[in-house]
RNA sequence: UGGGGCGUCGACAAGUGGUAAGUCACCAGAUUUUGGUUCUGGCAUUCGGAGGUUCGAAUCCUCCCGCCCCAGCCA
């Protein structure tokens, strides 16, 4: 958990983000005695993804720099239609796993019901709301249009006695669903749509998760949002740019209300990452769909979804930090957040060696029965992790990809006639191809070692230009491995017709018959580790059984021979 | 054609009248028993455009252009 003057912003710009400006001066000012109280509210309707980490960290984050300070967890539950108690125990726990602790300030806005209610019989009582009986699509078409006002409803000018007596009879259940609403009375000709007489009350008979069947009317966001910001006396309400043309709103409620304090609410631009979806409806489409697993597949944007694919929540916070708050629309490399987890994998992760799609290879002049232990050093980053013996024998495996028969120019790697490094062993030379007559596949290669390098050393001073990973043949553990991909393959998967087309069929390659290193039997359940020279790799926390790890891979790491292959070479 | 915002390098993003930070990505080189890491160098004479004010403008003014959000009894 971090707490107050932890040193975890490394990451961040030296420079204050518009809102840290403003609360910087407004705790210089003495605004609110200097405190500053911030809150995350999600409202418990879906899993939490990226784009919510950007505001956790930016509210606890606030809270965690400033000296009279705290942050609020809050579920803005006021729609029982979609709000569920599972999202409500997911939430909770994703927050929690990002490292932040909301303390004893945990709250719902259903707790504020009753006080929301009788401030509603206040604006009543002041002709500042009335009920109307206007039907959904008669609202609607009562609205007015970008350039034309609205027309006033024929209860607008109802007595407040009436509308009072209307709304304790809404309050009491004695109308249906959708026979009347309390609305605001503001503004019918408003330019901002928000003033044209909203709806503060809806008659909703369904049960509430935490509140059961005591309400049968619930308040609308902009009533119930500005109020809870209000009652826990929320210093600076933070929120995302599409509620801009709230504000005057939510500052008009507070006004009218007279509420002891009013917050002052800054909007700031949500987060969008490249070749991801971001809405809560197409991740929950996805899941419908069986487009992934679930909410925790490791390719879905949903913290959930970045814990199970092995992201750690320093890599996350790091990410927030360094993307900045700003107020403009724009979209952030997902390669930003691969560098934070490599970054940080490359100085705390194990490297082990695995090879992923095998190829036999069989040193002849090595003893048939012999087995040597040799040491490998468990992470050049840092000397304290020691290191370990790798068994070696005749028959190993190495990477398909590690071999060409026909290499180009720039190919360092084994070849026919070629002399490489096997890491930590011994320079190995290839001398014969060994395939398949009928498939003219490759099915084994023949090398001959050099016993006066092992260790990877030639006493002679040769070079080599290529070391590659290996793992004994006998001794291989066998594992599932999950390359795991970007789900979609365009940068905007929104672009085109239906983002479906945009979809990444390679997103997942589930490798059944890996060939790991033999200490990775005792892989413990969500460890990480690297695979040298293939990438990052976290044990399965659902799949994996003592003994029988399921690896999925993080991130790769990154591939200059890729880079060299796609440049054209 | 109303209202609210936003336009600085391929992507983020500092800068708030004194002569364009930083990060990622990319390119080149060095080191390297991971084509990883690390290191070095390169990468906006220019800030959506055009005028204007000023000794001096990304920053101030004017006009124009482009993009995003808003007509739920969702949040």
């Amino acid at each position: 958990m971090l707490k107050k003057n932890d040193e975890q912003n490394d990451s961040r710009p030296e420079s204050l983000d518009f809102i840290r400006t403003i609360i910087a001066n407004d705790v210089k000012n003495n605004k609110h005695d200097s405190w500053v109280i911030t809150r995350f509210p999600p409202e418990p309707n879906g899993h939490l993804h990226i784009g919510h980490a950007k505001a956790i960290c930016l509210n606890f984050g606030i809270s965690l720099e400033n000296t009279k300070s705290r942050c609020h967890l809050r579920f803005d539950d006021t729609n029982p239609d979609k709000e569920e108690d599972k999202y409500i125990r997911a939430i909770k726990e994703d927050v929690k796993w990002l490292g932040f602790d909301w303390g004893d300030h945990l709250y719902y806005a259903s707790d504020y019901f009753e006080k929301m209610y009788s401030y509603a019989e206040e604006l009543i009582q002041n002709g500042k709301a009335y009920v109307c009986s206007l039907s959904p699509d008669e609202v609607r078409n009562t609205r007015g249009t970008l350039t034309e006002p609205g027309i006033a409803s024929p209860d607008r000018n109802r007595p407040p006695e009436e509308s009072l007596d209307l709304f304790r009879r809404m309050k009491a259940g004695e109308f249906d669903e959708g026979k009347y609403t309390l609305r605001a009375k503001i503004d019918m000709a408003s330019g901002n749509f928000n003033m044209r007489d909203p709806a503060i009350y809806r008659i909703k008979k369904a049960s509430h998760p935490r509140t059961g069947n005591s309400w049968c009317i619930y308040p609308m966001y902009d009533y119930a949002h500005c109020l809870e910001d209000a009652i826990e006396e929320i210093t600076h309400s933070l929120c995302t740019l599409e509620f801009e043309d709230h504000r005057p709103l939510y500052d008009w409620y507070l006004d009218e209300l007279k509420t002891p304090c009013h917050p002052r609410q800054i909007e700031f631009a949500r987060l969008n990452l490249t070749y991801t979806v971001m809405s809560k409806r197409k991740l929950l489409e996805l899941v419908e769909e069986k487009r992934v697993d679930d909410w925790d597949d490791p390719r879905m944007p949903t913290i959930a979804g970045l814990r199970r694919r092995g992201y750690t929540p320093s890599s996350i916070r790091n990410f927030c930090d360094r993307i900045g708050i700003a107020k403009r629309d724009s979209t952030v490399d997902v390669a930003l957040l691969e560098f934070y987890i490599r970054d940080e994998l490359n100085k705390t992760a194990p490297r082990t060696m695995g090879v992923l799609k095998p190829l036999k290879v069989v040193i002849e002049n090595y003893p048939d029965d012999q087995t040597e232990e040799l040491d490998a050093i468990n992470n050049p980053e840092d000397e304290s992790a020691g290191t370990r013996k790798l068994p070696f024998a005749k028959v190993l495996y190495i990477e398909r990809d590690d071999f060409m028969e026909d290499p180009p120019k720039k190919f360092f790697r084994l070849a026919p006639g070629r002399e490489v490094r096997l890491r930590y062993a011994y320079f190995i030379k290839c001398t014969d191809v060994v395939k398949n007559p009928n498939t003219d596949e490759i099915e084994e290669i023949r090398c001959t070692y050099d016993p006066a390098t092992k260790g990877g050393n030639a006493p002679d001073g040769r070079k080599v230009k290529a070391t590659i990973h290996w793992v004994s043949a006998e001794h291989a553990l066998n594992a599932t491995v999950r390359l795991y991909d970007r789900l979609f393959n365009k940068e905007n998967p929104l672009d085109g017709a239906d983002y479906h087309n945009n979809l990444n069929s390679d997103s997942l390659q589930i490798i059944a018959d890996a060939k790991l290193e033999p200490s990775l039997k005792s892989a413990k359940a969500e460890s990480r580790y690297q695979f040298e020279r293939l990438g990052y790799f976290f044990v399965d926390p659902k799949d994996s059984e003592d003994g029988k790890p399921v690896f999925n891979r993080i991130v790769t790491l990154r591939d200059a021979w890729q880079r060299i292959q796609k440049s054209g070479k």
